[in-house]
DNA sequence: CGCTACATTGAGTTACCTCAAAAATTGTGG
DNA sequence: CCACAATTTTTGAGGTAACTCAATGTAGCG
């Protein structure tokens, strides 16, 4: 069943015209090239897409490319023999995938949601990585922007309480889907599609879905969100949200 | 009361002898550079001491100088307005501290035992590294590897029973302790101190105190470990202690 | 419209936390 | 070198947040 890969796969020539209306172009690690070489990038780049589920890395059986996430999200899944999982990381439109030069890591990489990646081959893109020391330069200071996310993240997992955890979620894929629009999220009202499934969420917060559910009802009972169907989420009270989370702050 | 710091200061100079004699020349990130300009690194480096406790950079306020850690361990700590604190990694010799290039993190990085590091200033490090791309490669690997790091500790946080944390708390000190030895644990049994307290222990686990005083016991009344005073701990049964924390391989 | 997968709710259990006290370790002054 | 604080750690008893298991409800799809 890799018909929809293959038939973007051979879609990928295309690629020479998307970087102009490239959505992530001013935010991806691209922007750290001249424009000159972005069109370097330009014959190297291929458009791939994912439905939701499908496992785009899996430890040592890692692909060819590095990519850049256009749209949609994925999710990092750090899992252990006996079936536990852990969601170490989501992520958003314009960040980077993969570890150029380095062992892949032992994780798994799969599309939470619908999800269109610019692919660059590994041997190119090492090679304009050599050429290009400014690239370098800009995947180190994301990946340093990545690690402070872990270990704030690592707060959220070892210090709060169920319910901060939701709501520190909450916030997180808030903000993350909206520093793409432009707008920052303004106003006390904001909506919002949620990536992952309830069973998703335990897998991030460290708890069950069961806890997740209960959380939900409680910020739902008092008001600060509301939800339509299972996966659209209408934040009523960003403040009192923020204040359940705090720690995002810190 | 910062006698010693002042006189390590002033006691810099010496370090122009001490890269041969470095001990953590060969895993540092200075190894990454070609052996004249190690030189280079020579003039502009100076050795520091840290007692334990003693806070290095603390969000914001951090020193004008990157560091490599020469013996000791560091703590990196994120912390709530409400005092909950939580450890989000350990740092052990040869590791490197500080963001070049970038804003500081919002963390308190601080002296767990006693501590000597080898500082450069800011300004000419970062000379350093335009002039030589193999050091910004290199600390890329390295920040790839803290990342990686980082998300396994995540699984521990968000998935693992507390009898589990703290058998891989140990297993983790263990094996960047003796990583400098030359000799990895060989053989059952091993003998190691604790860079941390019980409470600190706690904020590194997301446990309370008396939570990691109760998984001590268990794991000294199964045989699988031992303990001489507060800080030693003695390995008794390997693989035991590595079935408890098992994570830790995937 | 009914089926399937996902989400919610409820009831009971447990692992870890909280509070309180005892014991051990470490440091200090006589 | 020993007695005595001061600090840290251990142990105990009881409480609670989150888990488990089981049943019910709800989207979303053919």
């Amino acid at each position: 069943m890799r018909s929809i890969e293959e038939l973007t796969r051979t879609h990928s020539v295309n690629s020479r015209i998307a970087c102009d209306r490239c959505d992530v172009r001013e935010r991806a690690l691209c922007s750290a090239l001249p424009n000159v070489e972005a069109q370097r990038v330009h014959r190297i780049a291929f458009r791939r897409v994912f439905q939701p589920g499908r496992v785009i890395a899996c430890g040592d059986r890692s692909p060819d490319w590095y990519a850049v996430i256009v749209s949609g999200v994925v999710k990092l899944v750090k899992s252990q023999a006996d079936g536990r999982q852990q969601i170490v990381a989501l992520q958003f439109p314009a960040d980077f995938i993969g570890r150029p030069f380095g062992k892949p890591d032992a994780l798994f990489a799969e599309a939470a949601t619908d999800l269109e990646l610019c692919c660059f081959a590994k041997p190119s893109f090492e090679t304009l990585m050599r050429e290009q020391p400014g690239l370098e330069h800009a995947l180190l200071q994301r990946t340093f922007d990545e690690l402070e996310a872990a270990r704030r993240w690592m707060f959220v997992l070892g210090r709060q309480s169920a319910q901060e955890k939701v709501a520190s979620f909450l916030l997180l894929v808030m903000q993350r889907l909206h520093q793409g629009c432009g707008q920052p999220p303004a106003g006390p009202e904001c909506k919002f599609e949620l990536p992952l499934s309830r069973t998703e969420i335990g897998e991030y917060l460290g708890l069950t879905i069961e806890t997740v559910s209960r959380q939900f009802r409680q910020l739902k009972l008092q008001g600060i969100v509301e939800t339509q169907g299972k996966r659209t989420v209408i934040v009523k009270d960003m403040g009192r949200l923020e204040r359940f989370a705090e720690s995002a702050t810190g």
